[in-house]
DNA sequence: TGATAGAACCTTTAGACAGCATGTC
DNA sequence: CTAAAGGTTCTATCA
């Protein structure tokens, strides 16, 4: 189809798409138009990873919130939509695009905002990011992650009553046992809000895409074409065996394991290759070996290039982790992982794509992130370690298959090759039966499930889609868990179960038929807090510091206000003592909401040690020791809040790393959790009238720093971090009003003599003249570090947190 | 005696959404 | 109860 024969799109579009190059549909996106998509008609697209899903969502939105030239034809092949208003005029409405990465979240705005030279307004709104310029009301185009959505339906955002589309971004994420449902659900409300919304599903190809289209009321397109031929095959011995069934010699040469000669190989025809392994560590040490291979093909120009990302890469962090992937990116190969600092996947992932980069090594996260095409795709482990199932499982074919599709670049390579590496010739065979000619499982909705339905219940009472019990099952009715299974009783005996605890908890009251939510439950659900972790949060609050193990009180419920005045009181304050940093950061990492860290050997009795020592700071009631889980878990949450509290205690970030067996990447994950966890706990005590909010704040301050007490105030200047925020401070300047009247050598000194930041830092204190003209840096300023209390007294003097080491 | 390759043993294990308020010349 | 890779330490072998 071309393009300029496209149905009810804006008059402007054809053009457009033509001068970006595009002058045909692929045919998938012909079905789609087929189909109805520009029409107003619900549509479920399932095909494959870069074969043209962003155009057909495109088209979609296009189409519903413009009064298109086609508005005539519109109306003739749909009598059921109301005429425009006037001719030429927006109709309105706004289209929204759910995502489930917030990474994806701005590749997808970038992506629509070609469209603003038409007048069409972006916006994203995520948990951590929402775009300025303007209220999202207002916007054309909204991006949301669909836990963003979900919360936007509980705080009732106005502008979702007037949506005109809605796109589900691979919606075969429905299938995940945690964040699934959230997205059924919040689908499920917005078509009931929406009556007349169009609703467009775009889902990677899986087994049943037909049973979502039945859920959604929508048509089908289930196509595996894509615009670059992907062959799949498997690597045995000397040769590489195709599905095609083709055989080709990859030779493997002594000593050289299989994937450094697929490497290898695709280095000969000057391509690049993905690696997915099944650890971080293995990530790491396979980029460090193939580092070797990839070190041979590199031109003089690519050296010096990648030098540059290396020395960018030791700039984003100091840490071990940073060094290592620095030494492989210099030689041309890196790893990619959850555990790496944010700048550091940014700038991997940059460097992949300009083809500078001639491996990467990525765990899962590469596979369903940004986009990072490659020539070829080696998924070096299929089986993955999976504590529940005790051992190694097998992936998912979904899983496999996604990870594959990231062979071959578009207008880059001819072809893309995926290859699984065997180890014998069963294995060979086994691998193409399981993954290259199999196809992907049918997805299945995790919706009835207790910890799924202990939130969105709640939120679906709370936010008045339903009234009683049979309003609840009647809602449910419109989930893919209703289409998907005919015995409802399942379904409605976790419902009862839940509402029990929710009733139990204070959350939700029952008059008769009547189901209605109480302030609490409101709250709890305002803030999306998963119920369980505000009933945790708020039993620790109420029952205070230092409830030891006080025997075995049967009930799974708290026992609340346990007075603890015969204990030894060290936290400071004598009576209506406040709670320590330590025990809120312990609070709230063991909610449902925040992960666990991971308990290594010899940690348990390391932090048995501590839980005795600092017994009085934790908040509510201590598993005993023989309570095997509960008291590991407790553990793993204590491990975690004392990385919270050497965080805001000012210790290294690579003391940190190394301590906790964790990469920068996770200690900002942590540190986010927490405060968000603590924010809702301040929001918690002041609905509940408890006095604990000041210390609260205190404490989610101090994290969200990364700093001691006495410089929050500092910290909060912008371009003041932690590192130069203690500097100040050594220095004598010990506030933002300190600051605003320094003397300029001072600072100067303290920040190292760098001119360009000390103004940059004055001016955002309101100093009235910030100019470091002619400045000479004081001499009298020590970097001696004077450790009034405490530990801590880890090495500060290394490097800057925002400036290279160099131009000092 | 020292260097080195390889066996035997030990350790560890993917990912990542969310509140709220408010600044700033 | 289930695995496997990488890292570490110990041991055998050779110069």
């Amino acid at each position: 189809m071309d393009v300029a024969d496209l149905p009810g799109v804006p008059s402007w579009l054809p053009e457009h798409l033509q001068s970006a190059g595009i002058e045909a549909l692929y045919p998938p996106q012909a079905e789609a138009v087929e189909a109805g998509v520009t029409r107003g008609e619900n549509l479920v697209a399932s095909i494959p990873t870069a074969s043209g899903k962003t155009l057909i969502a495109q088209l979609a939105m296009l189409s519903a919130i413009t009064d298109a030239a086609g508005a005539s034809e519109r109306e003739r092949s749909d009598p059921e939509t109301p005429p425009a208003d006037g001719d030429g005029t927006a109709l309105g409405g706004t289209a929204l695009y759910i995502v489930p990465l917030r990474a994806l979240a701005s590749e997808k705005q970038a992506e629509f905002e070609e469209f603003e030279q038409y007048g069409l307004d972006v916006g994203v709104s995520t948990g951590n990011y929402e775009s300025d310029g303007g209220w999202l009301a207002d916007k054309d185009i909204v991006v949301a992650t669909s836990e963003k959505v979900d919360s936007l339906v509980r705080n009732d955002a106005p502008w979702l009553d007037d949506l005109a589309c809605v796109v589900s971004d691979e919606v075969h994420l429905v299938d995940d046992a945690e964040r699934g449902p959230t997205l059924e659900v919040t689908l499920a409300k917005l078509r009931r809000i929406n009556p007349d919304m169009q609703t467009v599903a775009l889902s990677a190809t899986i087994g049943n895409a037909d049973v979502l289209a039945e859920w959604l009321d929508a048509e089908l397109v289930d196509s595996d074409w894509r615009p670059i031929s992907l062959k799949k095959g498997v690597h045995f011995g000397q040769a590489l065996h195709l599905e095609d069934g083709s055989q080709s010699e990859l030779p493997v040469r002594n000593s050289e394991k299989q994937t450094a000669a697929i490497v290898r190989d695709t280095l000969d025809d000057d391509g690049s290759t993905l690696v997915f392994v099944n650890s971080r560590r293995n990530a790491e040490a396979a980029a460090g070996r193939l580092a070797s291979v990839t070190r041979e093909a590199l031109t003089p120009a690519e050296r010096e290039q990648l030098a540059d990302v290396a020395a960018e890469i030791r700039d984003v962090s100091d840490t071990e982790t940073s060094d290592d992937l620095a030494d492989a990116v210099a030689d041309g190969a890196a790893f990619h992982h959850a555990g790496i600092a944010s700048g550091h996947r940014e700038l991997v992932e940059d460097a992949f794509r300009d083809r500078l980069l001639k491996v990467v090594s990525a765990t899962p996260t590469l596979a369903a992130g940004v986009n990072t095409p490659s020539r070829r795709v080696v998924v070096r482990d299929w089986r993955r370690y999976d504590g529940t199932a005790g051992g190694m499982q097998p992936l998912s074919v979904l899983e496999v298959h996604q990870m594959m599709g990231r062979a071959g670049r578009p207008g880059l390579d001819p072809y893309g090759e995926a290859i699984i590496p065997a180890a014998s010739h069963d294995e060979l065979d086994e691998l193409f039966d399981r993954y290259v000619w199999a196809d992907p499982e049918p997805v299945q909705s995790k919706l009835a499930a207790e910890p799924a339905l202990r939130t969105h219940l709640l939120a679906t009472v709370a936010s008045g889609f339903a009234r009683s019990r049979d309003g609840l099952l009647e809602f449910l009715e419109r989930t893919l868990y209703a289409t998907q299974t005919d015995e409802s009783g399942r379904l409605a005996r976790v419902v009862d179960e839940v509402l029990g605890y929710l009733q139990r908890n204070d959350f939700l009251e029952r008059d008769g038929e009547e189901l209605s939510a109480t302030s609490l439950g409101h709250t709890v659900s305002r803030l999306y807090l998963d119920p369980m972790s505000a009933a945790e949060i708020i039993d620790g609050l109420r029952s205070g510091g230092g409830s030891a193990a006080n025997g075995d009180d049967a009930s799974e419920e708290p026992a609340g206000f346990t007075t603890a005045s015969d204990l030894a009181d060290e936290a400071g304050g004598d009576e209506a003592k406040d709670p320590t940093a330590m025990g809120l950061y312990h609070l709230v990492a063991r909610t449902p909401d925040m992960y666990e860290l991971y308990l290594r050997s010899g940690d348990e009795e390391e932090y048995s040690q501590i839980a005795f020592e600092r017994e009085a700071e934790f908040l509510g009631r201590m598993p005993s020791e023989f309570e095997d889980d509960r008291f590991e878990d407790w553990l793993a949450a204590l491990k975690t809040a004392r990385l919270l509290e050497d965080w805001a205690s000012e210790v290294d970030e690579d003391e940190i790393t190394d301590r906790y067996g964790v990469g920068p990447g996770d200690i900002r994950g942590k540190v986010e959790s927490a405060q968000w966890l603590l924010g809702a706990a301040e929001s918690l005590a002041s609905e509940l009238g408890l006095d604990a909010a000041p210390a609260i704040r205190r404490a989610r301050t101090r994290v969200e720093h990364g700093v001691r007490e006495e410089l929050v105030d500092l910290a909060g200047v912008r371009g003041v971090g932690r590192k130069r925020a203690r500097r100040l401070f050594d220095a004598g300047i010990e506030s933002r009003a300190d600051l605003r009247d320094a003397e300029k050598s001072v600072v100067l000194a303290a920040l190292r003599g760098r001119a360009k930041t000390a103004e940059n830092v004055l001016e955002n204190a309101g100093h009235r003249d910030p100019s470091m003209d002619g400045i000479e840096p004081s001499e009298e300023v020590s970097y001696e570090r004077s450790d009034s209390d405490g530990r801590a007294s880890d090495g500060e003097e290394a490097t800057d947190d925002q400036t290279s080491l160099g131009d000092f």
